[in-house]
RNA sequence: GCGCCUGUAGCUCAGUUGGACAGAGCAUCGGACUUCUAAUCCGAGGGUCGCAGGUUCGACUCCUGCCAGGCGCACCA
């Protein structure tokens, strides 16, 4: 059986990037008319219908260069304009605005093109080539992970899933500061702690961790211990000195100690970031992979051949401050202080210049907002060093202000009072908490009240997102049920939809792929969720005013259609935020 | 003192990298389920975009100066 005509429908093979194809048709219309060209366009989604479904001020950022009135420019766009499938009719407006308005009949055709790309609808090109090496969350291995740490996490996780949908190669890292003097410092601390369960009045070192986690991992240590040494260490009755109960001595005890207790923070992290659905492609270790490696030692060796170094109170010196104002730096840094030992500045230089740099063009890192006056010394290295402007580049990603109640909650790892991201998950869930991240820009302060989270989960705008998706599947299964079955996709008739609801619906769809580009581009996730919640907010009501199932099987069909694609739409949005679309709510 | 971030509706936040009369959710008030899920829908009120200048056809957006809050300014990480 052949599939029959459809009306109004034209399948054009080209990319699904609707706006580039508008580029070109304005690019063709300039040169037609002897004007100068512009490099790209910058299209807009008018607030206001009368606008069209897409405006551009070309005319009038070229009336410059062109010489002539952006009115006369934008009049002359229109006339020399190339027919175009996609547009209907093409408007100039106020100062100078070009306003396309699409064909209704070519939107509803899409919706062909848009279903048969599925889970590919929206990926795109626009990265393609680049290797990116993306780090974030990072936290101490001292202690849990924090709130702010599933901030993080959300974010650099979406912002691979963005980059990888626009093409770039994405390696995921958390590096684990396992060396230097927070090390020591847990060391100690936690030597503290065994010897106080084995019931020596011991105090905590200064500036150690004093958090409760650690007596419980000291317990857990003991016990590990005993069942593999098989009753011993005893406790102070029998044995009192630290050091004969654990059948070890002075540095060698510390480092084994303080080894075990990193290696159980790291994998009790890795567990709660992999219950919140982010993995890791490397997990890199300070220790093993730069230190031992003997890179801090190589990378001062080059900077000092480049003459970047000097010596001064007996300690070795980067030449910050001699990079330009492109790196910013405001004084010189220490590389190799006067006891010889190497700075974490220098560990750092060291590791993005040897590893991660081997492996990447563009090295992307997600700080906190305390490490922000660390950024202009790291990119003066970098450059320093040969990386290209831009190669480097840090997100900061602000705090989050706990509040319950309207109280704020403090929240220190020294003082050992915090709320962990675990708490967080339990009260409030994976999806709301990555959503809730997500809707807000990453260098934003957040004000999170634990309190209102949980009172309003069902208010929480990722169920709104979700619920939609959840009744397009609910709807499925009910023509399902009613046997209405869906046919091929080309022998769908789309004809039927033509109310206003569906024009606007499928016009929000085919928005979808410059949506993607421009947020990975902008390293801004957040404008996903926003738009799904716009998109959702655009479905919710027509699923209200339209019957989707009913008699008239034509109009069934295509309508089916349409959901299918929004709910595609929504189910390809949710995962590039890592959020789940349910099928059932 | 210097640097970075932030300041938009009562609250939490968007504002497409300078565009057209300033937006959403929550909260408040008033309505809607015998029908594909009411975690929904329809409607109303709510603003000197921190303040003052400047740049231009056009500023929430860019520049300068103030005000307020947060963070940072180590031979710590």
């Amino acid at each position: 059986m052949k599939s029959p005509p459809l009306r109004g429908d034209s399948c054009s093979g080209a990319s699904m990037d609707l706006t580039d194809r508008l580029t070109e048709g304005v690019r063709t219309a300039l040169a037609k008319a002897g004007l100068p060209e512009p490099e790209t366009c910058a299209w807009e989604v008018p607030r206001q219908a009368e606008h069209g479904d897409y405006a551009t001020n070309t005319a009038m950022t070229l009336a410059r260069a062109a010489r002539r009135a952006p009115r006369q420019i934008a009049d002359l766009i229109v006339a020399n304009f190339p027919p175009l499938a996609e547009v209907e009719r093409l408007e100039v407006a106020g100062p100078g605005f070009l306003n396309v308005f699409l064909s209704p009949a070519w939107c509803v055709g899409s919706l062909r093109e848009i279903l048969a790309a599925g889970p590919a609808y929206g990926r795109g090109a626009a990265e393609a080539g680049q290797r990116v090496r993306l780090e974030f969350v990072s936290a101490n291995p001292t202690g849990p992970l924090v709130i702010v740490n599933a901030r993080a996490a959300a974010v650099g996780d979406a912002l691979a899933r963005l980059l990888r949908a626009q093409g770039a190669r994405v390696t995921t890292e958390y590096y684990v500061n396992d060396a230097g003097n927070q090390f020591e410092a847990l060391a100690r601390s936690f030597e503290a702690r065994v010897a106080q369960e084995l019931g020596e009045p011991v105090t905590l070192p200064e500036n150690g961790y004093p958090g409760e986690y650690l007596i419980a991992l000291a317990r857990e240590y003991l016990e590990e211990y005993r069942e593999r040494e098989g009753g011993a260490p005893r406790d102070r009755r029998e044995r009192t000195d630290l050091d004969e109960a654990l059948g070890l001595g002075g540095e060698t005890r510390l480092d084994r100690l303080g080894r075990w207790a990193v290696a159980r923070m790291v994998e009790s992290q890795r567990r709660i970031l992999r219950d919140y659905g982010v993995e890791f492609d490397v997990w890199a270790s300070e220790q093993r992979d730069v230190r031992a490696a003997g890179l801090p030692g190589r990378v001062l060796a080059e900077l000092a051949a480049r003459g970047l170094t000097y010596e001064q109170d007996g300690a070795l010196w980067f030449r910050s401050t001699q990079l330009g104002e492109a790196s910013g730096d405001d004084k010189d840094r220490v590389l190799r202080r006067s006891s010889g030992e190497v700075t974490y500045f220098a560990v750092d230089v060291a590791y993005h210049h040897y590893v991660k740099f081997a492996g990447a063009d563009r090295v992307i890192n997600l700080f906190g907002p305390d490490h922000h006056g660390y950024v202009p010394r790291m990119r003066a290295a970098m450059q320093a060093l040969g990386h290209p402007p831009g190669s480097f580049e840090v997100l900061i990603v602000q705090l989050v202000t706990l509040l319950r109640e309207g109280q704020p909650v403090r929240m220190s790892k020294r003082r050992g009072e915090f709320v962990l991201m675990e708490e967080l998950l339990e009260e409030v869930g994976r999806d709301a908490a990555r959503f809730t991240f997500l809707t807000r820009r990453h260098d934003s302060p957040l004000e999170f009240d634990l309190a209102v989270a949980t009172r309003q989960t069902a208010d929480n705008p990722v169920y709104y997102v979700q619920y939609a998706h959840a009744r397009i599947c609910s709807i499925r299964r009910q023509a399902a049920e009613q046997g209405v079955a869906r046919p091929p996709l080309g022998e769908t008739d789309l004809g039927p939809l033509a109310t206003p609801e569906e024009i606007a619906l499928v016009k929000r769809l085919l928005q979808y792929p410059d949506l993607v580009r421009g947020a990975a581009r902008a390293l801004e996730p957040h404008r996903v969720a926003y738009w799904l919640q716009e998109l959702a907010g655009m479905f919710h009501p027509y699923y209200k005013t339209h019957r989707v199932i009913q008699d008239d099987r034509r109009l069934t069909l295509a309508r089916l259609a349409l959901c299918e694609a929004v709910g595609q739409v929504l189910r390809n949005g949710l995962d590039l935020l890592g959020v789940s679309a349910p099928e059932a709510m």
